[in-house]
DNA sequence: TACAACCTTGCCGTTTACGTAAACGTTATG
DNA sequence: CATAACGTTTACGTAAACGGCAAGGTTGTA
């Protein structure tokens, strides 16, 4: 009996190890975000495997940037996604929602979620610049220094040899 | 005896609390700091107190931002900030040097290990910036359904309901 | 000089984020 | 239908980044 198990829009469903090299996760990661509750597959076969969705494959792909590249620790990316029960909740109500009101909050209610991930990335990012101007800062100071030094000029109080980089 | 050493310069040195205060660290974590090689303190007391100069300060602040702000690892930020030995290197190299030549070679590097700063931070903000673009992409996309559905329209095939923010 | 308030070096404990192996079930293929 | 190649759960192991003692020494003040 085969896996092929297939996504109501006609998609192959992934297994952990397809999604893992995907991603750029191992399998072992991807289990212990579910059991962090991060995200849940789609689906689980006959056998008991799990089956992940191109959905699926998305919040991976997040949850990753959000460990590697904004360095988030996991509970902290689980706060920023929400916890899987309310995503299977909003899942299923916009899914099955006949009411167009129905699927007009579930919409609404997504983008609110959005919206405040996105104040959050932005607000590292105005830190992390703060660090690169103070950066720059130190650097054109020991430019100064160096350019005195090149012009003849003694240096009128040394107080430091540079700052941080030494 | 008095454990008021003066720095060259006459500014005080500060005791292990002290500086932990001023920048918002626990003294173990400073302590567990220089066990890795990240600083040393600028002195010992007589009775082996760490003893901190502003240079120090400064040091654990930017430590402290790559490791809050910027989320680097401590062994990232080692390889950051070079090690402690070649720190005290070149401090001592600059200090003591009567040679301009020294000195200039002493600002010559420490720029260019800023340039690389810079540059670490500033790839890291792209990517974060990535990330950012990347969510107002899933932003617009529910918002465009949002606006189809108030507008009494049909969505043409909702694959998903919204991406990874569900 | 007595003493509280700080500091020192161990050293063991804890949380996070997985790695790794055991023992066993599942799936695709010849 | 045999079997290799994957998957499952369970559980113990580990590195990173500290927290929190204990046992003792140091400092500023009364």
């Amino acid at each position: 009996m085969s896996i092929e198990v297939e996504t109501p829009t006609g998609a192959r469903l992934l297994k952990i190890n397809e999604v893992a090299t995907e991603v750029g996760l191992t399998a072992r990661s991807i289990r212990y975000y579910e059991e962090l509750g991060l995200l849940k597959p789609a689906a689980r076969s006959e056998g008991a495997y799990r089956l992940y969705d191109a959905d699926d494959v998305e919040r991976l792909r997040f949850i990753r940037a959000l460990r590697d590249d904004a360095g988030f620790s996991l509970a902290e990316i689980g706060r920023l996604l929400e916890d899987e029960a309310a995503r299977a909740r909003n899942r299923e109500r916009f899914r099955t929602a006949t009411d167009p009101a129905e699927r007009r909050a579930a919409l609404a209610d997504a983008l609110v979620r959005i919206d405040d991930q996105v104040a959050i990335l932005r607000e590292k990012e105005g830190r992390l610049r703060a660090m690169i101007a103070e950066a720059e800062g130190r650097r054109r100071h020991i430019a100064e220094h160096l350019a005195d030094l090149d012009a003849g000029r003694e240096p009128r109080h040394v107080h430091e040899s540079g700052g941080v980089a030494r």
